[in-house]
DNA sequence: AATTGTTTCAAACAGTTGTTTGACAACTCA
DNA sequence: TGAGTTGTCAAACAACTGTTTGAAACAATT
C-alpha cells in the first residue's frame, strides 16, 4: 500500500513543482488570473495534476499561501531578544519590509498578500489566524511600550497602524510608484534606506501621539503638542460630510 | 442624422445606467472578475449594449475609473487657501480619506483604485498622468514646506509616501482589518478620528525626520534626535540580508 | 408614406475555463 | 510472477467568457 522512496520521490517532485510554478503564477496574476493549465506547464505536468494533488485550484492556492507564509517567516522572523522598545519596532519594520519586499523571494509573498487583501480568498481567514494576528499583536506590543503604560487601545491600534500602513504601501502601490517616480528601485540597500526613515518617522509619529495624548502628568515629561498639531486637528473636525 | 432630445435621451439613459451598475461591479469583483453580462443585468440592458456604447470592456472599464476618479475629486476637493502647512496636510489628508472612503460613494472610488494599483490594467497610465500625479505634486509642496526648504528630495518623497500609506492602508486593507478588530466601523465620526491620528501622527513624524536630517543649523531651532532613533538606525545598518 | 439613422435585442460564435475520465505505465508487495 | 496500488497523461466535458450578427423597434425627416 504505501509507498516507499521512489514513487513517493515522484509524487512530492511534481507535487513541489506544482507549488513553486503556483506561487509564480499567483504571485503575477492572482488567483482569479491565474490557469491551471498555465500552472501545469511550467510545473511540466499535466493539467490534471492539480486535481489529483490538491483536489482543485482553490486547495493548490490555500496551500501555495500557507507555503509562502511559511517560508517568509521563517527566513525574515522578527528579531527578538532587544529589551529596548525602539530598537524591537527597528527590527519588526525591517522583517516584515524584507519579508514583503525582498527580491531574494522575487517579493511573491508581498505580492500574493497584497492580492488577497484586496480581493480576498476563502484562505484569508485562516491567513489572518495563523500569519497575521500573531504579528499584529507583536506590534501592539512594541507600540504599546513606546506610548507608556496607561494608552488608550484604540489609539495603540491607530498607531500600529500608521506603522504597518507605510511599510504595505510600497507593497500595494509598486506600480503606481514606479510610474511616479521611475529609477528608484528597491534593491538591498534601497530596503535599508527605507527600514531606517519609517522607523524614524513611525517612532517621531508615536511620540508625537503619545505627547499630545497624555498631557503633561505629574512625574512625567511630556512635550507640548505645538501649535499646528491642535489647529489641524480643528479644521479636521469642523469641515463635515457634504451629502 | 443626429438627434433630437429623445433619441439622445436614450442614449444617454442606458448608457448612464450601464456607468453606474459597472462602477459597483468593478469595485465589488476588480475588472477581470466582472462578466460584461452581469453588469448588463443590473443596468437592464442587453448584452450588446457594452459593445455598442463603450467598445468593450476595457472601454467600459476606462470610462468608470475616469468618471469615478471626477466625480470624487470634485466632491472632495483638496481644501486651498490655507497657508499653514501643517494645516494645509490636515486638509489634504482628510480630502484624501474621504475621497478612498466615505460610504456615501459606497467606497468604490476607494476599492476600485485600490484593484487598479494591485492589479494594473492599461488605464493605469492615464489615471496616474491625470489624477495621481497632480495630488502627489501637492503633497510634496506640504511636505517640502514641513521639511523646510532645503530638505533632499528623497527625503521629501519618503515622508510623503508615509503619509498616503497610512491613508490607503485603510483601503486596501479592509478585508484584514474587518477580521483583525470587528466592529470598528468607518462612519463619519471615525473617519474624523482617522483624520485627527493620521494628521498629528504624520505631523510629529515629519518633524521629526526635519529635525533628524538638519541636525542643530545656526539660525534654526531643531530638536535632537532621540537615542532610541539613532539606535534603531544603526540596527537597521546592521543586519544584512541573508542569502 | 417612405426613408433614414439610431438603438435594442435574442441568438449565435469562437475561445477559454476548471474539472473529469479512462486507459496506460511504474512500482510494491505477496 | 501477478495482483494491486499509485501516478501520469491525452482527450473530452460542461460551463462560462467577450464579442458579433442580423433582424426588429423606434423616432425624426423627406
Amino acid at each position: 500500500m504505501r509507498t516507499a522512496a521512489s514513487k513517493n520521490a515522484s509524487h512530492a517532485a511534481t507535487r513541489g513543482a506544482l507549488l513553486h510554478a503556483a506561487a509564480d503564477v499567483f504571485a503575477e496574476v492572482g488567483f482569479r488570473g491565474a490557469t491551471v493549465r498555465d500552472i501545469c506547464r511550467r510545473a511540466g505536468a499535466n493539467v490534471a495534476a492539480v486535481s489529483y494533488h490538491f483536489g482543485d485550484k482553490a486547495g493548490l492556492y490555500s496551500e501555495v499561501l500557507a507555503e509562502q507564509s511559511r517560508l517568509a517567516q521563517s527566513r525574515y522572523p522578527v528579531p527578538t531578544g532587544d529589551d529596548d522598545p525602539a530598537a524591537q519596532l527597528g527590527g519588526f519594520i525591517r522583517s516584515f519590509l524584507q519579508r514583503v519586499l525582498s527580491p531574494e523571494l522575487h517579493a511573491r509573498h508581498g505580492r500574493i498578500m497584497a492580492r488577497e487583501m484586496v480581493e480576498p480568498t476563502a484562505a484569508l481567514d485562516r491567513l489572518v489566524a495563523e500569519a497575521i494576528r500573531p504579528q499584529s499583536e507583536m506590534l501592539r506590543e512594541i507600540v504599546s511600550a513606546l506610548l507608556g503604560g496607561a494608552a488608550d487601545p484604540a489609539t495603540v491600534r491607530l498607531c500600529g497602524m500608521s506603522v504597518v500602513g507605510q511599510i504595505l504601501f510600497y507593497c500595494h502601490c509598486r506600480p503606481v510608484i514606479d510610474r511616479l517616480f521611475p529609477g528608484a528601485e528597491l534593491d538591498a540597500t534601497g530596503l535599508d534606506r527605507l527600514t531606517t526613515h519609517i522607523t524614524a518617522f513611525s517612532l517621531a509619529g508615536i511620540r508625537g501621539i503619545a505627547a499630545a495624548g497624555a498631557p503633561s502628568r505629574p512625574g512625567q515629561r511630556a512635550r507640548t503638542p505645538h501649535r499646528a498639531e491642535r489647529s489641524s486637528a480643528s479644521v479636521a473636525a469642523k469641515r463635515t460630510v457634504r451629502t
